[in-house]
DNA sequence: TCTGGGGTCCTAGGACCC
DNA sequence: TCTGGGGTCCTAGGACCC
């Protein structure tokens, strides 16, 4: 904890629902859910609107549907346009301090003490932090974000969510117990339901609760580190750094089947594809990996993982979907799969995993290498409908631009309009129209300033 | 038509080594 | 031949976060 209000933490408020309200007119001050829109979906995030419905984050898309109104939009995410916008505000912040760490595509938090901000006083970090929020609405074309600033990453985070959305709070130095005490236990990162629940049975509710116990009643409720840890938060003590750049320590791809899947060949199949993407990952970003792991869920949502460590650290797809395959053999598939992931972790920079991927080596020891080949879609829906996603980005040869609202039935309806438009006519096409087109997503900022 | 996807960190047991 | 004490690596699972 530090004498002065020195750490700021960005929270972008409901970011992918507040991106597709910006750049879809038509659903501004609506009901709008991002998340996956298959019948296992589930909601990334949902609009203020939405949310006035019940739909939350983590919520099956399935339960969010049922409890929104018709006209509600079900979107798949643009990440594209998600990230573009998240670098915008990440350079916004950057101008403060060259000391932020992004958290994810949508929080970060940021050392003033490490830049140029001389007034580190309560009235100067507000008065900065009214600058930033306006900057990032004017940069974004009107994406809000909720910031508190405290002495700690504790506090800023604890504060940036006193106020949502749209917020700004920051905890005057000194004024830390009486911010943190009255909160029930679940707003300190790290208690989640099952340490919620174990900390209820014993009659914490909030973090003067927890303060009030001991630090070995904590450490046997809660383990060592994580008994430790929730012992100093509660008195505020918190001296983690703000910190840049963070090395990975795995990199992994996993996806859920719309139907549970038992056929080894099939699964073989959608091992080499991951395996693929992932040694892709990698490769691009000039890792290695000694650690193969293959996770499985089965049917009734049990989940196991199976793990091979290699003495050499590899990136090729050939090596990693055999060991990968192995597994899942040995692991086996009985009563069928509802998800398939590929991992590797262990890794290092610029292994020699190039020097020893050749053509002869063999892919594993006991296995032959297995050629890479694509993965097997679902067949859901029309090859033609299947182009087309809720909330994609189009274009029409005659009509212009606009976005898919939905698809079936060999059609699929798409409203045209962009960031800078009036809400715009809905149209209905075929789906196999020749001059409709998947695009980039629009840009919104302004048009250059005329003269 | 309950329950995504990409991560991090921690714990615990067994193997193995000195 | 009745029995240590660490330390590290590997594997598996679980909690948690956004």
């Amino acid at each position: 904890m530090r004498r002065e209000a020195s750490i700021l933490h960005l929270d972008l408020d409901a970011f992918f629902a507040a991106v597709e309200q910006r750049d879809k007119p038509s659903l501004r001050g609506r009901p709008v859910v991002v998340g996956g829109v298959g019948g296992r979906g589930v909601v990334a995030t949902a609009s203020y609107e939405a949310r006035a419905y019940g739909a939350r984050s983590a919520m099956a898309t399935a339960e969010a549907r049922r409890r929104c109104p018709p006209g509600t939009a079900f979107l798949g995410g643009r990440f594209s346009a998600y990230r573009r916008t998240s670098d915008v505000v990440m350079e916004l912040l950057r101008e403060l301090s060259p000391l932020v760490e992004p958290v994810s595509i949508d929080e970060a938090y940021v050392d003033l003490a490490a830049g140029e901000v001389r007034d580190l006083s309560v009235d100067g970090v507000t008065e900065l932090a009214r600058g930033l929020k306006a900057r990032i609405a004017e940069a974004t074309g009107g994406v809000t974000g909720s910031v508190g600033i405290g002495s700690s990453k504790l506090m800023a985070k604890i504060a940036s969510d006193l106020d949502k959305p749209d917020g700004l709070v920051v905890v005057p130095p000194g004024s830390e117990l009486g911010v943190l005490h009255p909160l029930p236990v679940t707003r300190l990162g790290g208690v989640g339901p099952a340490t919620a629940e174990r900390l209820h049975q014993v009659g914490v509710r909030t973090v003067a609760d927890l303060a009030a116990k001991s630090l070995p009643d904590l450490i046997a409720l809660a383990g060592r580190a994580h008994g430790a840890g929730l012992y100093a938060l509660a008195r505020a003590e918190d001296d983690r750094a703000v910190v840049a750049e963070r090395e990975a320590k795995s990199i992994s791809q996993e996806s859920t089947f719309e139907r549970d899947l038992t056929d080894l060949a099939v699964l073989g199949r959608e091992i080499d594809a991951m395996a693929a993407r992932v040694a892709g990952r990698l490769r691009a970003a000039d890792y290695s990996g000694r650690t193969v792991t293959l996770k499985l869920r089965r049917y009734d949502f049990t989940t196991l993982t199976r793990s091979q460590t290699l003495p050499q650290p590899t990136d090729d797809p050939r090596t990693i979907a055999a060991i990968a395959r192995r597994l899942l053999t040995e692991a086996g598939t009985q009563g069928g799969l509802r998800l398939l992931g590929v991992g590797v972790s262990g890794l290092s920079l610029y292994a020699q995993g190039d020097l020893f991927a050749s053509d002869e080596e063999p892919a594993a020891p006991d296995e032959v290498a297995v050629p890479v080949q694509p993965g097997p879609a679902e067949p859901v829906l029309a090859p033609a409908e299947s182009r087309w996603w809720p909330g994609q980005d189009v274009h029409h040869d005659e009509l212009g631009p606009g976005w898919v609202w939905g698809r079936g039935l060999g059609r699929v309806t798409v409203r045209f309009e962009g960031p800078r438009t009036a809400p715009g006519p809905v149209r209905t096409l075929a789906a196999d129209d020749p001059a409709l087109h998947p695009a980039e997503p629009p840009d919104w900022r302004s048009a250059t300033i005329p003269g």
